[in-house]
DNA sequence: CGGAAGGTTGAGTCCTCTCAAATGATGTGG
DNA sequence: CCACATCATTTGAGAGGACTCAACCTTCCG
């Protein structure tokens, strides 16, 4: 959705800007990067699957995917979403064989990168790179979040607090409008999220939403009321590190969980 | 404990070692940055704290500690157990502060790293780096185990399951002998890293134990039928990335998930 | 020896699951 | 444009895994 003429506002470089300074230069090139090689994915397709090889760095430009780990029995267990201007298998090289998968949910929109990439960024945008290992730090951080609201959190706590998570992150890339924003989870899925099942995903949405908290239909989630769904949540958005920036000059933070 | 009169069993360099060859110039000033600046901790203490500003490089030579987070009201999620060799705050430098806290379980001895660190890893010893990467890359493949385990395992399951885990990365680190290990963890301690009660936790045990799995007491375990522990726990190993190389000569791969 | 921390046991409760079926959306082809 | 198949959501009733509360026992250590 080219706005005004400039492209410049890609997912990716939104999200990274969130993080720190970002030079017009290293913005520019990985911009370029991004876009020499899309591809667009229909649905429920898998991109890497868990057992086989490594892929190369990717971006998801446009649409949601998920990171899913399956035990020999087929249980399943979403391990995060994918938004668009994630980066995943950033370290694919590392490994000879993935652990878990990975598969679109909808259809989506993928910016496959070089190979020599991440060494381009170190040795010519060292800017660029800091952003990338932050953007890794910070995705560590929301699957550590994950782990704290599996083992200790209550259904309804689980279920609001990936609500804010889902929310928050989407707003951080242009992707809300007002209180309002995407939601391409099935039940089944929420329930493989976060641990519960289908049938008790249902009875607790339906909790929050009597409570007029929320409001979720048509892939389409409204948080009513932010304050009490992140205080039922304990939900604190500290970790995501998301700076309120909107035309890129000012960058006051807001959610930021300051010592 | 130098055996022959050379201290090359750093659990370190022996954990590094089972990602990868690793040149023995590089082994060697491995084994020197570690031992530059070794602190002594006592039991329970806290080395990180959440909210708090981030730290320098760590390595773990000795004792056991532990990764967790605490949400507002006082629940605490144990995220990851670190055995000596494992490293810990290896991207300290990218938030500016802690998502979760560090702590010691026993008396343990720590490595602080200098800061130029990964500088001059990268710089000189680019293998070195690679298996930094790869020992990062490993950490998250059980961060994502434990998301799974919390999710999807029964309580049975998920206690099997680190039973498995703790062991085998243990065993890579020569620090078992026959089918014993330490075993650092109190009950109270296992409630909070497996999601569940302390009270159900010493049920549990007490199932593995009469069903003669394992045996454990005086933070000793013995697993007596590790086979059968594992199938119990749908445990794969091969993400641990652990290659059973004992004299450093052969390497062949028992517990490897082989495509 | 006494206190504290960890481990064990019992009984009752409830949060979450299972099974099952009905209803409502979505999409495809004739 | 309807009929059909498929998938997602919803609802009900019953069962059970895991929790709570509370007491008691054991080990450890100053």
């Amino acid at each position: 959705m080219p706005k005004g003429g400039q492209n410049v506002t890609s997912p990716v470089t939104q999200k990274l800007r969130g993080f720190g300074s970002l030079d017009a230069r290293s913005e520019a090139w990985l911009l370029e990067a991004v876009q020499c090689d899309v591809r667009s994915v229909p649905p429920r397709v898998d991109l890497l699957r868990q057992g086989e090889g490594t892929g190369s760095l990717h971006v998801l430009l446009e649409g949601w995917s998920i990171r899913y780990k399956t035990l020999e029995d087929g249980r399943r267990q979403i391990l995060s979403v994918l938004l668009p201007g994630d980066i995943f298998d950033i370290n694919g090289h590392l490994a000879e064989s993935m652990d878990h998968s990975i598969a679109t949910l909808t259809s989506a929109s993928l910016g496959v990168l070089a190979d020599d990439f991440l060494d381009m960024a170190r040795a010519r945008h060292p800017d660029l790179e800091k952003l990338l290992w932050c953007d890794m730090h910070v995705s560590a951080a929301i699957q550590r979040d994950r782990s704290t609201s599996l083992g200790q959190r209550t259904a309804r706590e689980r279920m609001a607090h990936i609500l804010c998570e889902l929310y928050l992150r989407q707003r951080s890339v242009n992707r809300s409008s007002g209180h309002r924003c995407a939601f391409h989870l099935t039940q089944t899925e929420l329930a493989e999220l976060l641990g519960m099942t289908p049938v008790y995903v249902n009875r607790t949405l339906q909790d929050l939403r009597r409570e007029g908290l929320i409001q979720l239909e048509q892939k389409c989630l409204t948080v009513l009321d932010f304050d009490r769904l992140q205080e039922l949540a304990l939900f604190d958005a500290g970790y995501l590190r998301i700076c309120e920036s909107d035309g890129g000059a000012d960058s006051h933070r807001e959610n930021a969980h300051a010592v």
